[in-house]
DNA sequence: CTAGACTGCTTTACGAGTCAACTATTCAGG
DNA sequence: CCTGAATAGTTGACTCGTAAAGCAGTCTAG
């Protein structure tokens, strides 16, 4: 199952590479490093998605949804809670009517506010949600598991500085837009 | 900005990490690594979308169609496309549908497999993709402009190394699976 | 040759998310 | 106070992807 033999080499390089078809020959480093990350990212996701399905019958947001709950043990607002995972209310809705059909969480009434609910995960909800935890942290490092502890430390770094950019490039904007 | 400080720290970092949210305290170096991959990641990737979308109200997918295409002049099948985009074949028929209807790409009969077509872009629909690949390039660019050449480069190689690993747990899994 | 397995594409039903409209409530200014 | 703007949550229409079934064409073993 060797892949780089003759002329159509680039055909079946583009095969494996996914997303990194994307990139043409005179790209910048930054289009192909992308073009990397997201290749690696969407096949980890993927990856991932997938054994939770399997194994748990639960779909990644759902997984999220229930991580952002762990931690709050106090709950949070519907509004809160669509805020940190990045998707809309009614999303949010959906996923914990669901939930709650299931025992897993429970809208209370929010006190001095009465537009809104704090949802919170049962003690049923987190005793669930620590069993696949244990387990998603058990595919991670398996999935990570050719790198060496340095390479992790240095990814993580950069990364870090990455996300400081992107961070500082998104009130940039923000502060032109609302100049306009 | 600091990560590693006190207890309800990570609370206030949650809040603006996104994915990052789903670490607890007492994490593997590499489920941290793969959150912050994994944050970075989608906030790029949602940004390209939208500009995609406001700016040429164009999809990802069909950004991502146009790009293979536009590597490979004389056409391809569309199991072929549908394999690089690691989408499904119904996928390829809906936007080979919608980008035949607009002129950017042509089925042609596929010699020697008439059940095949082969779908190859149109000199609009490569003209068209031009412009967008080289607004989408800057806006790469312009993401990563934080990160200095050094950090791109060795990104580049250490995501190198991750992509060999999860190709070789890949390869291993199908292994174990067949052998069962 | 030809039966049966396989492959390329299309179609259909469904899942999961967005967006925009709506209701109920809160908040801020006159 | 009271009115109008903003906010929390719900709902329904729509988009975009998957999965599975079906059709037509190809390949292969006997």
């Amino acid at each position: 199952m060797k892949h780089n033999d003759v002329s159509h080499t680039l055909l079946e390089d583009a095969q494996e590479l996914g997303h990194e078809a994307r990139a043409g020959s005179g790209d910048h480093a930054a289009l192909r490093l992308w073009l990397r990350m997201l290749a690696s990212t969407t096949h980890i996701e993927t990856e991932i998605r997938k054994r939770l399905r399997d194994r748990f019958d639960i779909s990644l947001a759902r997984f999220d949804y229930m991580a952002q709950l762990y931690r709050y043990r106090d709950g949070m607002k519907m509004r809160e809670l669509s805020r940190y995972l990045m998707v809309t209310g009614g999303n949010v809705t959906g996923l914990t009517d669901d939930l709650e059909k299931e025992g897993a969480v429970v809208r209370e009434n929010s006190p001095g506010d009465r537009r809104a609910w704090i949802v919170r995960l049962t003690p049923k909800g987190r005793r669930h949600f620590e069993t696949m935890a244990r387990e998603h942290e058990g595919w991670i490092l398996e999935l990570f598991s050719g790198l060496d502890v340095a390479t992790v430390q240095q990814l993580y770094t950069q990364l870090g500085r990455l996300r400081v950019q992107l961070v500082q490039n998104e009130q940039q904007h923000a502060a032109e837009d609302s100049s306009t």
